[in-house]
DNA sequence: TCAACCCTATCTATTGATAGGCAGACACAG
DNA sequence: CTGTGTCTGCCTATCAATAGATAGGGTTGA
């Protein structure tokens, strides 16, 4: 069981994260955030690849849950990952965290490089998945499209028009999915 | 008429900023790629943020050169812009600047910020322009939905499967907008 | 002569990281 | 109940490295 210190570590090291990315994020910074010393966050994470390890990870499991969550509920599997992508999106109207770090992964220790791509393969993997069982075909390809075209949303929804373009662009991934059917049937 | 030493430096900031993002280039870097030292690379960008707009500035500046330069061979305006984005990923395997820079926007010194988002921003103008007079309906968001694919794109390529899974993606977006097309008719 | 270009030297700020100490909580032996 | 040891969590103090930035001086070629 993680600590509540801990925990709000975490919470401050994503925000910023999410803000500016890993480069922007201090451990004095985020010290000043719980009002403790830096020396104190080491404590915690003692390196600072641990915290981007730890902040990574728990940021996927939150997001799989919730996906999960909510195909149990009933959605469409593609629907369900789009509404997923736009909660962690709207949350804390922030974008998301492994769009942010695959954008750096080449300045990324490699601890953190590593669990970026798990979360951004297991994202592919998951939604081929789903286009697999829905029968479409070439199932990669438009896994590869949704998943792209998604964290292109958020990119654009955080320099762009906000959530509203977000929005636009999972329609057209909605519509573009729907056309892959009518033609496999 | 910009000199060698400034062009050289623009050309070393570039490589290093679609590596590791803005954060991850620094003036003793810029200087020992030259072999030269910090000081004088301050003498051609007195701050950081001159460097930065000078480096998206000339970014954008040559891919809507390349742009233009396809349309006018003849191709049509999507798929020029497919392979213009194409180019931008394989002429060093890097991925977008833009892209990359979006993704920090708001880490980034307020000029620089404002430079990426123009280059973000006309990306989608030009793309709604060119489905506006291919007579598809939704041309604005069907601009966001390819503009973010393939930003998406380049995303994945640098993540995962390299510039196939980048193929895949503007495969995908091709379709998409025959299906819109289609639908047009 | 003078402007372009690069240099040395230096400043201040910030960074990740470490060593070592201190207070409270808690368990356990007497 | 009491003393003892231990663990947790935070602290002070301090490094070495790196950052952006500036002042001022030398050199070269038009």
């Amino acid at each position: 069981m993680l600590s509540t210190t801990t925990q709000t570590l975490l919470d401050a090291a994503e925000e910023r994260l999410r803000l500016g990315g890993f480069h922007a994020v201090s451990f004095r910074d985020l010290a000043t955030d719980l009002g403790i010393k830096s020396a104190s966050v080491h404590y915690h994470f003692p390196k600072k690849a641990d915290l981007g390890v730890a902040v990574v990870e728990r940021y996927a499991e939150r997001f799989f849950d919730d996906l999960d969550a909510r195909v149990d509920a009933g959605e469409a599997k593609i629907l369900a990952f789009i509404a997923a992508y736009r909660a962690a999106l709207t949350e804390k109207n922030l974008p998301c965290l492994c769009g942010i770090m695959g954008s750096e992964v080449n300045g990324l220790p490699e601890p953190v490089q590593i669990a970026v791509t798990v979360f951004l393969q297991r994202n592919v993997d998951w939604l081929e998945s789903a286009f697999s069982e829905a029968g479409i075909d070439e199932p990669r390809s438009q896994a590869l499209h949704a998943a792209a075209a998604l964290q292109g949303a958020m990119l654009m929804a955080a320099n762009l028009g906000g959530a509203r373009a977000f929005d636009a662009v999972a329609a057209e991934v909605v519509s573009a999915v729907r056309a892959k059917i009518r033609r496999a049937n």
